[in-house]
Parts: C-alpha cells; structure tokens; sequence
DNA sequence: AATTAAATTTAGACAAATCTAAAAATTAAT
DNA sequence: ATTAATTTTTAGATTTGTCTAAATTTAATT
C-alpha cells in the first residue's frame, strides 16, 4: 500500500502523541498539525477504512499494529535522513529536522535500505532518538529526564525531549549536545532550577524546562 | 515562490520537450506527462499567471527566462540525486531516475549546495547528462549520435538519449555504459544497423534505433 | 474555398484535503 | 440530575489537479 504526505502526517503525528499522552484527542492532534479538528476527523474516518487507526466516533482513536508499522517505516526514513544530514553532510543539528520531514516521504524500501547500509546501520539520529532498523525494531533508551538525576552523579546527555529550533538553540548556546557529560550539583527548591557543571568548566543554572527535555543516562 | 510537485513536473516537462522540439504542443506534453489534453490547459493557465510561460490560447506555449530558471533548478536537484544514488548508494544506472524524480522535488536550497560539495561538484550525472551549477549554468555537450560517427574512428560514450528502464536494461546486457571506448566498422545501408567494436571483444551488431540514443565524444 | 480532420479549449464533474459555522455528544459543574 | 462548558462531528464550501464530453479553433484536403 502507498500513502500520501498528508496520511503520513497524520500517522507520524499520532504515533509521536501516543508516546506521552495516555489517550490521543482530536484537539490535541489538530494542534500537532496545525489543522483545524474538523479536519482531523475526516482524516480519522479515512485511515480507519485503510485500518490503519481504530477509530469510534466520539471515544476517541488509536493506532492499529498496521497503523504502527507504517509510522515506525516512517520514522526510520526521517531519522535516518537527519543522521545523514548531520554526518556526512555537516548541517547542524538543528537544522535537519525541517528537511527531514520533506525527505522521509521519498519511500523507496530499496532506498532506505541502501542508505542505513551506506550510514553504517546508525543506532540514534544527531537528537539522540533510536533510528528503527528494516524491521521496525529500535533500541528501547534507558535514559531518565535530567531534572530526575541524582545529585553529584556523573550522566550523559543522550537525548531531548523534542526538536524544536528554540530548544536545540538553547543547548547549542550553553554548549550541550549529544555526548556531554555532567553533573548536577544542586537543586533549587524555589523554582526546581538545577546548578550543572560540564568537566572543569564553571558550574551554571539550567530551568526546570530545560532539564525535563534533556535526556540523560547514568554512567561516565 | 514555491512550487507544487504537479507544477514542477510541467516546467521540467516543458524544458525537456523543448529541447528537441521545435514547438511543444499541448498533445506531446500530455502525452509525456501520461495526462489528458484539457489537464495540460488548466496548469498552462496556471503557470501563465505565474508568468513561468508564455501562453496564448490555440498557439502554443514556452518557458520565459523565469520558467527556465526554475527549470534548471529542478534538473539540478534531480542530476545530483542521481550522482550521488550511483556513487554512494551503489545503484544501477538504470534504477536512478525514479527515485531522483521524487527527491528532486524536495526543494531546500542549502540542502543542495551541500550534496553538490559533498559529491566534489560533479559535472555530468551517471547517464552522462551535465548537472547546472547553483547559478544555473552547465556544460555544453560536443557529443554526437552514435549514428553520425565517421568509420574507424574511435569514440567515447558520454551520454544517453533518454532514461528509459528499456533503454538501460538493453545496454546494460551489451556491456555499454559511460565512458565505453567503441568504434564503428561498418554500416548497414538496409537498416542503418552498425557493426561496432569494443576493444579486442568480438563484433556485434546495434539497430539504428539504439545508435540514435548513444551518445558519443571523438578521441580516445 | 468549402469541407473534413486534428488539435485545443471550455464546461462541468470529481477526489483529496482543507476550512467555517452549526449541530450533536460527552464531560464537568452547580 | 439538570444545566453549562467543552469536545467532537456533520454539513456545506473551497482549492488543486485531474477527468470526460462537447464545443471551438486551426490545419489539411480535396
């Protein structure tokens, strides 16, 4: 079967919410695409006939398996179109979400499959994100939110919470990315800010915000 | 200005036509682009208010200056794409073009200055066609159809008359491809048929019609 | 030059994806 | 347990790109 942008969309989009909501809603998925509900519903109705969504009007939607399967086949072209942006041709990293979203619908398996080769089987895109492999499998990540680390325990940033330029702007001006260690050295009680300190560099105070969309896993 | 695939398609169409036609009709177009006639006269309409043709009804159409430019373009993203699907991706010759003609249409400007840097500024694309630099320009071909080479003189494939799977597929079974040094020994006045000789390999015969979509550079 | 043939354009319809405004169903609150 | 507020769906319109069938224009032929 072969889908259009706009159904991709939709899959990717309600794949992305199920992760951390508990139930998907029409208002929230219109917001995550930009659209309006009414249109949400008409794309509902849609993939439930391809059943790719189980759908009952009024009680809410979910991804079928079929339905997962194609946002995991997804997901694994846009990410590994962005390692691809970020490696061997040296965009930053936070400029390749935007044009990965227009690549990942080139859908050629063939394609895909040669790339991932070509990239060396790449287990995580530049975000830190786990890239699927040809059968949809991915590492499951045992990374914490850094605003949960404990105090004077050495991590590393593994991942953020999502892609969005002002946060990858952020971390690209107080020098994190994917790779750096650090500790957190204190917890402000007052507004859960977090004092950090990365190597021998001068300890600095990061929001709780932030800290909640950093990644991080134990270990040196 | 941004453009839709549809309307993509048309221009790149248009230009391609151009080339060997003197005048493009609405039928040939069609015909290219596997179309209805009234469907071509709705996007000309269309791209005459964008002023990416000169158009006026019953006698014929072509690209303004603007039309071209955006054309080029379009074959750009496509020649490179192919290049780097050959060189990096290992693909065939013959399985590039289609995928090209869905990543060509994946438009960021910076995303295609940086594959052509990556790949070194190639000049010509697997099938031998010269890749516009990003100011638009490319190399003009001194190349001929194998049909008009002088006897004994040895020449060098530097292109291909179309991208047909069954054009490749054929000169992929007679062990031709860019770069192949040849000769011509001897012309068939019945059916324009040639004798042509590869290095020490033996003789071997190709229709008019092959020779035609064979092209071909003097010296060794 | 009149008629026939071919090419092109118009008119009207349709599918995909979207929208606004109104109606219906569900959930929350008094 | 009604009423009010919120969410979701329907109804009807719009845009893009396409189609068929009919009408128009141009080109070819006798």
């Amino acid at each position: 079967m072969n889908f259009t942008v706009a159904e991709e969309n939709y899959i990717k989009a309600i794949w992305h919410l199920q992760r951390y909501n508990n139930d998907v809603t029409t208002n929230l998925l219109a917001g995550q695409l930009n659209t309006r509900p009414a249109s949400v519903t008409d794309m509902l109705k849609k993939l439930k006939t391809k059943k790719l969504v189980h759908y009952e009007k009024y009680h809410g939607f979910s991804l079928t398996s079929e339905g997962k399967k194609i946002a995991l086949g997804i997901i694994r072209r846009h990410r590994l179109w962005e390692f691809f942006l970020a490696e061997k041709l040296h965009f930053d990293w936070d400029e390749v979400h935007d044009i990965a979203e227009d690549l990942e619908h080139v859908s050629s398996k063939k394609l895909i499959d040669k790339l991932d080769e070509y990239l060396g089987f790449p287990k995580v895109d530049p975000h830190g994100d786990p890239i699927p492999d040809n059968q949809g499998k991915m590492e499951t990540s045992s990374a914490i939110g850094l605003h949960e680390l404990e105090l004077n325990k050495t991590a590393e940033v593994s991942g953020v919470g999502n892609q969005s330029s002002e946060l990858l702007e952020l971390l690209k001006h107080k020098n994190i990315r994917i790779g750096t260690k650090l500790e957190v050295k204190k917890r402000f009680e007052f507004d859960q800010s977090l004092e950090i300190k990365i190597r021998n560099l001068p300890a600095f105070t990061i929001s709780e915000q932030l800290a909640k969309n950093l990644l991080v896993k134990y270990g040196k």
